[in-house]
DNA sequence: GATGACCTGTGA
DNA sequence: TCACAGGTCATC
């Protein structure tokens, strides 16, 4: 799934609905689903008997404790993929991916005891599974990013803004909508290249990607921000029509009066 | 850093 | 049939 706000949504459904239950069976029919060397009599050996007991989150990467000293449950979302706690998922449905419930999308799944499942469905198979992942490999939460921070992974980078914005090594949980929205809502064109921002620049950017967190987040994930995604659209603030292009490999959408 | 690959579903 | 999809990863 997504961007980092519909992984803390799924998040928030394992803290809820699946912590302190016992692990009866793990269900892995999807080998290319677990990453790392990881394989299913591995993962089984690793989870079985044991409670998940933590659910946390680093940008789009969820991490789930275990119980008894047992190995750290990282799940990634990817694409098109759902947590399923006993037939509940998460937040709101994927606009781009199909929410129907098709026993073939359930690439890995824990049976409790208590005869309750956590299922992650995924389509597309682009998510992954795997053990005691490496969690430096991902830079500051942008949630909790300092404005330093921010300055330094901004710094002296050539790429496009939105290049480094999605860039998980430097800051982590923005993907594609969340950073044309931010970048939208502060006025900065996703294509400028990074180190020609100013401090003053970089100070609106740091609000502005908290303060669309939080916005987003309330109204229920990356794909309820105020930038209309469509051909032809126009800005809601100036009414000017919207540019349609490719920035940093994925989809851009801006505004080309007020982002400069 | 830009590009294509990975995999599969949906809608025009 | 084709274009496209909210993410990574390897490769030129």
């Amino acid at each position: 799934m997504p961007e980092m706000l519909e992984v803390e949504a799924a998040r928030a459904v394992i803290e809820a609905r699946a912590l302190h239950r016992t692990i009866a069976e793990v269900v892995a029919p999807d080998a290319w689903y677990l990453k790392r060397g990881l394989n299913a009599p591995a993962v089984k050996r690793a989870l079985k008997g044991r409670e998940l007991v933590d659910a946390r989150r680093r940008g789009k990467l969820m991490l789930v404790d275990t119980s008894n000293g047992g190995p750290v449950l990282g799940l990634h979302l990817g694409m098109s993929g759902r947590v399923v706690v006993d037939g509940v998922a998460a937040g709101d449905p994927l606009v781009y991916a199909s929410n129907r419930e098709v026993d073939a999308w359930h690439r890995f799944g824990l049976r409790f005891a208590d005869g309750g499942t956590l299922w992650m469905r995924d389509p597309r198979r682009l998510g992954a599974v795997e053990l005691d992942p490496d969690e430096d490999r991902l830079g500051p939460d942008a949630a909790e990013i300092t404005r330093d921070e921010l300055a330094h992974v901004v710094g002296r980078s050539r790429a496009p803004i939105k290049a480094l914005l999605m860039d998980q090594s430097r800051i982590a949980g923005l993907g594609n909508l969340l950073v044309d929205e931010v970048l939208w809502r502060v006025g900065i064109d996703p294509a400028r290249t990074a180190n020609t921002l100013k401090a003053d620049d970089v100070a609106r950017l740091h609000r502005t990607i908290r303060q669309t967190l939080r916005t987003l987040g309330r109204r229920g994930g990356s794909h309820t921000g105020d930038m209309p995604r469509e051909r032809d659209a126009h800005c809601p603030r100036d009414g000017a029509m919207l540019v349609r292009r490719t920035v940093g490999g994925r989809t851009t959408f801006s505004c080309p009066v007020h982002q400069r």
